[in-house]
Formats: structure tokens, C-alpha cells, sequence
DNA sequence: ACCCTGTCGGAAATCGATTTCCCAGCCTGC
DNA sequence: GCAGGCTGGGAAATCGATTTCCGACAGGGT
């Protein structure tokens, strides 16, 4: 059995609360008797069971990361996001508890708040809006601090961190009409969110903005339930009567598909056809070409999450925290001047 | 303030303890009686509060995480482990507690022992054997049940988990070897540690079983403090009089930097030089040509250190928990035919 | 009729800290 | 010299569960 207080009372012959207040910097205890505590406490190697101290303070200093995996941006996203906020929640003497079988269980999460073993939540997943409010409105209840992640939601009760999208899809589509591209194929996505409109909303203004008209027949829908949207997409454009000399791919692996799929049909990149996606995972700077694309700062959506929240949870009931973080174009091999203009 | 067993007791008129039994599966609680109190926790949304039940029962049904982040294989590594662990822990009614700024400080580790906010440990950071058994015998005396990844430890007395080295370096030699190579360059680990005497020996074990002499002029060190591992290693192998058909590296990452230096200077890979990597990144996939490596069984290794860990936790003082996983060959495009031998 | 055993449920102890409350002594100001 | 305020420290309550201990009662065997 490891030391208590106790231990430290008796071997001291002072009272338990002397201990408390002295180790916890209180007033009402004398320099000599505070230096003899600390001196002792150290010698035994004295230190305060997580659980009684939980259990009297009424919190844990734990904040809960409740994740599941969508199918995209699985493993970067997570193996940055993860580091990020575990850093920032340690900067502030918190940890983080992984929650990774809560993912569309309201009851769980119910469970989850009534058992306070966590002072707050960050969830980041994918959901419909509908859920998403419900979803709060639980916590709230229970009176449970918490953070969306990682997509704008429109209500203005909801906290949450996400990435600018419309300045994603701007800043690429911007990058190619740049480059003298003036029929750019823009993939959406699969999902009913925020996140595919802002995209969508992006896109449309950087046309706008160099004069381009927007041409339906070079917009196209990934239907979720397939899973070839590359190449679907592929076709379709191709097939066009005046097809695109650049796509916009939602997502940096459905590009990366179509990139190796371009070379098996003689499609040149970037020379016939640019190519560019969006996430920046780490495959994207390897392929031949290498991928043009957007990365996210997901590292610090994670930090920024986890400040957030504890400030949700020092304050109580501030106004909600909702960020919205700028990303960053990587242009590299796979967009080029567009050759098929000059012709 | 949310509800308590003492609220449950008040509105069923009932006392606590048959309240604790009858939510706990214990005897002497009748049908009737413990019907009543399961449905009134129910109605009035009781849930034991998790700060008090660990304080009496002395255990949190949380393990730790103790993690930094290696140079190399750091998001996929992360992104593998992480859920992986995670969700063998929660199929456990366990949770995952992470801690990703304890790494290397000993104290620091102390105090998480100390305190008591999980049942055990795994820690997943290279570092010297000395420091691993110092630490092993820390957590020993502090009565922490613990678990080292991912390295094979040559100590009967401490539980780890690990892939299979040996197994890794051999196949990958003997998949040169079937395929005509005699000649093949071997990058050795940069590190001090058991992994790259276990690599090597896997190299040696495949030449001698094929017959072919041991060329030291073919092993190469990496040194750990330079960056250029890749380059360094191409430079020294071409100069030779009788230069290499093959090499491996010892992680993607640098033969991927490689595969591109090559196309740099005009060496057609696989025709002119075989590459094989280690580790079986996303990235190695989308190369030009797609990288021969070995895959470590990353995920499943989490969910076994949490298995091993809990039966450490159950058992007390069973014997040490050691396991070895076998990897598994990805033969891809830059590994080919010898075709100079034929010269 | 009596003892013994087994079931049910309540009272109270316990886990290990923090916090509140109170008392004794000392200093200060009038 | 005395009321009032401040300081240092101890006793006890508290946080919310689990567990131990004990008493009441019912049923069965002699």
C-alpha cells in the first residue's frame, strides 16, 4: 500500500489538514511547519491518490477525445490531431482519455457525462447536423463541457474548431485560373455538411471573381456509397464535349487514384490534364507528380480545440468558442500552366 | 448536482448498501427488491459516480499510454497503435489514458505510478536498455504493471511486445535472393539497440542459408546524427568496384528519398538497382515504382499490449508477458529481376 | 419446542483526500 | 486593560461509492 497522508500525519505528528493546506499552497500554515511537510512528503515520497483528490474536488483534470474513424484522412488526421491536443491538454495539467467505441451512441455519451470521469469532451466525427444539436443539448443537460471538431457548424450555440473550406477550395481554384486554366472540374463531397457547400462556396467565388461563368456540367457529386469516385469522376469529365484541362479532387487519395489511373490511359499530368486534392496527407508529396493540394492545420485544431474547452469549463457558460482556422495551398508537379489553352 | 446512490436511497427508501448490491450482481439482494432498484436507477438516470468507486475500489479501469514520437513511423506508427489499443481496451470496459510528455523523465513517471489513475502502463519509446530496466524496476517497486513496445528487450524478467526483426530482414533478403540478386546492400539501424542486430541478423541468415558470402563492403551504418542516411548509403554502395543490384533501407522514408535521387541521376530502379524499404508506410504505395517493404502488424501489436497488460493486471506477479509478431512481405515494383547478373 | 443455517437488508466503516468550522493565542488600537 | 481581528493548527464533515458486520426472520431437522 503506497503512503497517505496519513502515513505523512502520523510520521509528522501534525494534522491531515496542515498536510492539505501546506501542500496545496494555502494560507494559515507557518514557513517552518509548510518546509517540514514538504520535506517529509518528499522523503516518503508522498503523493495525493488521484482518486480521493477527484472525489472531494468534484473534478478529474481529464478531458475526453471521443473519435471515430471516417474514411478518409484516417491516419494522418488522427496521428497529428492525437499529438497536438494531448500536448496542449498537458501544457495545462490535463490528459486526455481516449473514447474510441462512443461514436453514434447517445446513450454512452449520456453514461459517459453522468460518471464525471471526465471534466469535458472534444468529439470529432462526422455526423448530420440533426444529431449534432441533439447530440449537445445531452451534454448540456448533464452539464458537460464541450467541443465539435473538425467542421463549422451553422448555430450559433455550438462550440467548435474547424478549417477555413471555403478558403481551401478558393485558394486551389484561384491557383489554377492562375495558371490559365478556365474549365476546372470541382469534385464535391460525398457528404451532407457544411464542409461540401463551403467547398462548393469557395470554388464558385474564385470563378466568379476572374470573370469564368460556372459550368454545371463541371461540377459532380461523389455518391458515398461508391467507392470508385476517382474514376467516376474521371469519365464523366472526360467525356464531355469541351472537358476540363484541371479537376479539383475532394480528397488527396481519390486523387492520387487518378493520378496513377491518368499514366495506365496516356493521360499526361500535368501537361494534358492538372490534377490537385485536398487534406495533404503525406502520400501526396511522394507520387510522381507530386500532388497539389491543401493541407489543414491539424495539429493545431487539436491545440485550439483543447484551449477552447478549457476555457468552456473555467468559465462555465461563456459564449461558445467557435474557430475557424486558415489552411495553406501546397502547389507543386501535378498543376501546370494550362497548354491546351495556347492551341 | 447530479444524482447519487444516497438520492436512490432516499426515493426507494431502501439503504445504500442494498442499493451497491443490487446494481452489483451481489447476493443476498431478493428478485423483487433488486428489480425495484435497477428500475428506479434507470428512471431517475442514476450513474455511479467513476471519482468514488475508484477510491474504494482501488482501481480506475484505465491504462496508461506513455508515448513520444521517433523520428521515423511517427504518424503511422501513432495512427496504427492508437486505435488499436483503444479499442482492446474498451471491448475490456477499459479506457486509454494518454501521456505524451513523460517520455524520458523517470520522475515524472513516479508520480504517475504514485497517484494511481491507472491500473497500468504501456510505454512505447526507444531508448537504451540500461533506461528500460530502470525504469521496469521503478514501476515494479511501485507496484505498476507495465508493458514496453515496440522492441524485442533480451531481459527474461520484462513484458514487451514486438514484431519479428529477424523474420522482417530475412524475407526481404530472400525475396532479392529468389529473384537473382547476389550482390545486395544492407542499411543498418541507426540505433543501439536490439532491433538492428536482429535486422542484421535476419540479412545474415538469408545469405548464408542461399550460399552467398558476407560482404561487409555491402553493410552500411547509418549514423544516427546525420539526415542524409539515404544519400550517404547510395554514395558509398555505387562507389565501390563491385557496387550492389540491391539494397535495403532500414525505414520507407529513406528509401523513398532515395527512389527519387536516383531518377535524379539516371539509375533506372528496379532495372539498374533494386530498393526495398522497412515499415510499410502509406507513402510506399503511391511511389514510382511502388516500394518493396516489410508491414509490422502495428495495430494488432497495440491491441496484444493491452491484452498482455491486463493479464499482468489480473494476475499480479505471472510470469513476464513477451511476444513476437510475425510482418509480413509487400513485394512491389521496386524490387525486380537481376538484370546485370546476365552481363 | 429448539437449534442451526441461510437469506435479506440496514448501520456503519472505509477508501484518501479537501474543506469547513472552531479554538487558542497574539497583536493592535483605543 | 480590553475588545476585536488575525494567524496557525486541529477536529470533524464531506465527497459517493463499496464492503464488512450484524440482526431479524424463515425454514428444516431433531
Amino acid at each position: 500500500m503506497s503512503v497517505t497522508i496519513k502515513d505523512l500525519s502520523n510520521a509528522l505528528g501534525v494534522s491531515r489538514s496542515t498536510i492539505s493546506k501546506a501542500l496545496n499552497d494555502r494560507p494559515y500554515v507557518s514557513p517552518d511547519t509548510k518546509a517540514r511537510v514538504l520535506r517529509a512528503a518528499h522523503e516518503l515520497g508522498y503523493q495525493p491518490s488521484a482518486a480521493a483528490r477527484n472525489l472531494r474536488r468534484q473534478r478529474t483534470d481529464k478531458i475526453g477525445l471521443v473519435v471515430n474513424y471516417p474514411i478518409y484522412r484516417v491516419s494522418d488526421f488522427l496521428a497529428e490531431l492525437i499529438p497536438g491536443m494531448a500536448s496542449a491538454s498537458e501544457a495545462s495539467k490535463y490528459n486526455l482519455i481516449l473514447y474510441t467505441s462512443l461514436a453514434g451512441k447517445a446513450e454512452r455519451i449520456k453514461i459517459l457525462c453522468r460518471s464525471r470521469e471526465v471534466d469535458g469532451i472534444i468529439i470529432a466525427w462526422p455526423q448530420g447536423l440533426g444529431e449534432t444539436v441533439a447530440l449537445s443539448q445531452l451534454m448540456t443537460e448533464e452539464d458537460m463541457p464541450h467541443i465539435f471538431l473538425p467542421r463549422r457548424l451553422p448555430h450559433a450555440d455550438l462550440s467548435y474548431v474547424a478549417t477555413d473550406h471555403v478558403q481551401g477550395a478558393r485558394l486551389l481554384t484561384e491557383h489554377l485560373i492562375a495558371l490559365g486554366h478556365r474549365r476546372i472540374g470541382f469534385q464535391r463531397l460525398p457528404e451532407v455538411f457544411e464542409t461540401d457547400q463551403d467547398r462548393h462556396a469557395g470554388y464558385a467565388q474564385a470563378l466568379q471573381e476572374a470573370q469564368i461563368p460556372y459550368d454545371p456540367c463541371l461540377v459532380i457529386s461523389a455518391d458515398a456509397s461508391a467507392e470508385d469516385y476517382g474514376e467516376r469522376a474521371l469519365n464523366t469529365f472526360t467525356a464531355l464535349p469541351n472537358p476540363p484541362t484541371a479537376i479539383l479532387f475532394f480528397t488527396d487519395p481519390v486523387a492520387i487514384k487518378v493520378l496513377s489511373l491518368a499514366k495506365e490511359r496516356g493521360i499526361r499530368v500535368p501537361q494534358d490534364l492538372s490534377i490537385a486534392g485536398y487534406d495533404g496527407v503525406l502520400s501526396s508529396g511522394v507520387t510522381e507528380p507530386a500532388l497539389t493540394t491543401v493541407r489543414q492545420p491539424t495539429s493545431r485544431m487539436g491545440e485550439l480545440a483543447v484551449d477552447s474547452l478549457l476555457r468552456l469549463i473555467a468559465n462555465g457558460s461563456v459564449e461558445p468558442q467557435q474557430h475557424i482556422l486558415p489552411v495553406e495551398l501546397i502547389a507543386r508537379g501535378s498543376t501546370s500552366l494550362n497548354l491546351r489553352a495556347r492551341v
